[in-house]
DNA sequence: ACAGCCGGGACGTCCCGTTGAT
DNA sequence: ATCAACGGGACGTCCCGGCTGT
């Protein structure tokens, strides 16, 4: 739901993920995890310095000390440094484990924030930046938007398994993509004021805050 | 709200409302209008048949009878051809005009309909050719959702000049990208199907159900 | 001999040239030369702020608030902006003044300082900004050196006609590029110094310093 | 000396030079200096037969059966193609290589002439050719003066050390301005002719002829 | 598997010439 | 005479895919 957070596809991101959960990876993977560290690093120095555009693949590689060629092998696309993460998946595994009987937009909700504590507990400098880019980089924003819409196909079917309406309806629809824009409105506001607020908190206001439509 | 709703920026984007306006314009601004017009509808008519990506800008000049040079002069880039429109100061204007002591969620929700009837009034095909654009073709969902958040943070400022809420707080600012997002599920389900339902309904029942979410 | 002397060559030039030469122009004239001068100045101004490069013809003829075909009517090309002025035919009068039995460098020396003090007197800034035009913008100096080539056929017709030994023979050629060489490099020496020094006198250091090749 | 003699920037124009200097290179490197120099040739080609505006990047790849964008990784710039070469290391060496108390126009006379004799015996055509694009084309031969100034700066340089005087008075600026400038019309007469003359010769003649400047 | 090199093509910027309206 | 609009074309930058050698 942080802007990016689109499901695996390809196997190297199945492999982040994997280590996230936690299973210990065989020496080939790991290296190949940690090129791809190192060119996202790369990436993001850059950026940060000269912003998007002006940044360019050689550079990026060049400062991951990287061919061109290899950089490709990771990410297919520039863009792709940016949105390729894991959390979908994540948030899945968390929606399914919450019970039944508990009310749909509390399971929602915790369903977002479980995953999210573990990201940024891991990783948690690197989101605040990747949330920088979000807001100052148009190209980024607008693929980070994108992914957002992915997850909110995503959500939902969760929510239509458990409701019985129809996940193409347009209540379903609109309510998930309403919660999913609040929610990411936490988050970015999270990142703007450098992460100092306690991001769980700002979940519930932003979320609580749709009830708040009738004034 | 719907994608790509951008303020008018430029002269001649500010020429292309006030005609919706209804000022009469000189006979050399009809001309550009009638180009720009031209470029917009050859571009579409590539998109649609062969999607955005694959269709080259110097295709869409041969189509519409222009230069290439030409076209970067009505739009400095392909994706403008896309996301410029002119629905925020419409919005803007029809917002101020609604009763202060009305529901804060009524006056958005008619401040968003009026212009959209308009538009659609004037230009029905167009945006549903549009929409289908939206979706399908991710650089251009992309830059529409962006042009949202423009609109997003307009709406904010309207927002908080009548509650006296902050504009940049998270409340208001969650809200604003709740209703904008199911509002925008409205339209998009608008155009999936053809059109046939009344968008009014459609935006209605998107709005209301941001209160189930006590679901 | 200061970069970009070159001889009149459009009838504008031309009138430039015969204004220093005091002849009083009719009124549509006297205009022309207004407008000429405010696109250098316009000009001038931008690429000091941005570069020459940088610096497009657009922003030229805006800023000097013109249409970019009158830019063009008035300087063929942008480079023409810097080199176009009118040194060479002052130089010539100003040697054919000498006395025949004078030492030909003597000659040389005074044909080059007598333009260069009306010049001087009638717009120091202009030249001090030209010159750090030359040295700081590629094209201009390039194209500034072309021109003194052309001074130096010139000089060597004038010395032929004196001296009697042929204008395209080595020694004759040999010796006019360096003194203009060695002028050149007074001239920009004393540019660099913002114009502190006397000119006259760097000439003569620089004229004579060639004697000192014996070292 | 003769124009547009730079330093090595580019590794592979260091190879070039190395090349010169007679170390055999790597298979790899061969090709390139092999692409390299049928660029050059394409485009020398051309321009005589066109003139260098009328050429494009493009024509020039088609002859050298290369891509356009193998062009540019050759050669940042059109311009480039004709400027580029790897004289002034090579003077730098000669020149340091003469004995100290050798009078200081003859030392330089000799540093200038020793590279020129070695490239001369490598390709003396194309040096012909270079010199007659130099006369003939502008753009050329302002990027070749352009680049004389740069040799300047670096003799100048070398002069200080020896001589104990200022690099940037404008003394020994003058002078070192003057050889050069005198060197040149040396070289372009000898193209001018043919080549039937013997350089080295036209070099004396016209470094001599400096002292004339007492006539 | 990774590095370097190349091809092909899109984009967007700029220059300058021309044409028709004022 | 000036302007606004357009055309045409060059340049140079970048992305990404493919191929070759190690």
């Amino acid at each position: 739901m942080t802007p990016g957070h689109s499901p695996a596809r390809t196997t190297t991101a199945g492999a982040e993920l994997e280590e996230l959960l936690a299973a210990p990876l065989g020496l080939r993977e790991r290296k190949k995890l940690k090129t791809r560290r190192a060119i996202r690093a790369a990436a993001f120095g850059l950026f940060s310095e000269q912003g998007y555009e002006a940044t360019t693949v050689d550079q990026i590689a060049a400062k991951a000390e990287v061919s061109p060629s290899t950089f490709f092998r990771y990410f297919p696309t520039k863009e792709d440094l940016v949105i390729s993460d894991d959390y979908d998946p994540l948030m899945e595994v968390s929606f399914r484990a919450r019970p039944a009987d508990e009310p749909l937009i509390e399971s929602v909700r915790r369903a977002m924030i479980e995953p999210l504590r573990q990201i940024l507990a891991a990783e948690r400098e690197e989101v605040l930046l990747r949330m920088q880019l979000y807001r100052d980089v148009p190209a980024i924003r607008a693929r980070a938007l994108v992914e957002m819409q992915r997850t909110g196909e995503m959500m939902c079917g969760l929510l239509a398994e458990r409701t019985g309406l129809p996940a193409d309806g347009l209540e379903l629809r609109a309510l998930v993509a309403a919660v999913l824009a609040a929610s990411s409105e936490a988050v970015q506001f999270w990142a703007e004021h450098g992460g100092e607020d306690e991001l769980e908190d700002l979940l519930n206001r932003a979320i609580s805050s749709l009830g708040t439509s009738h004034l």
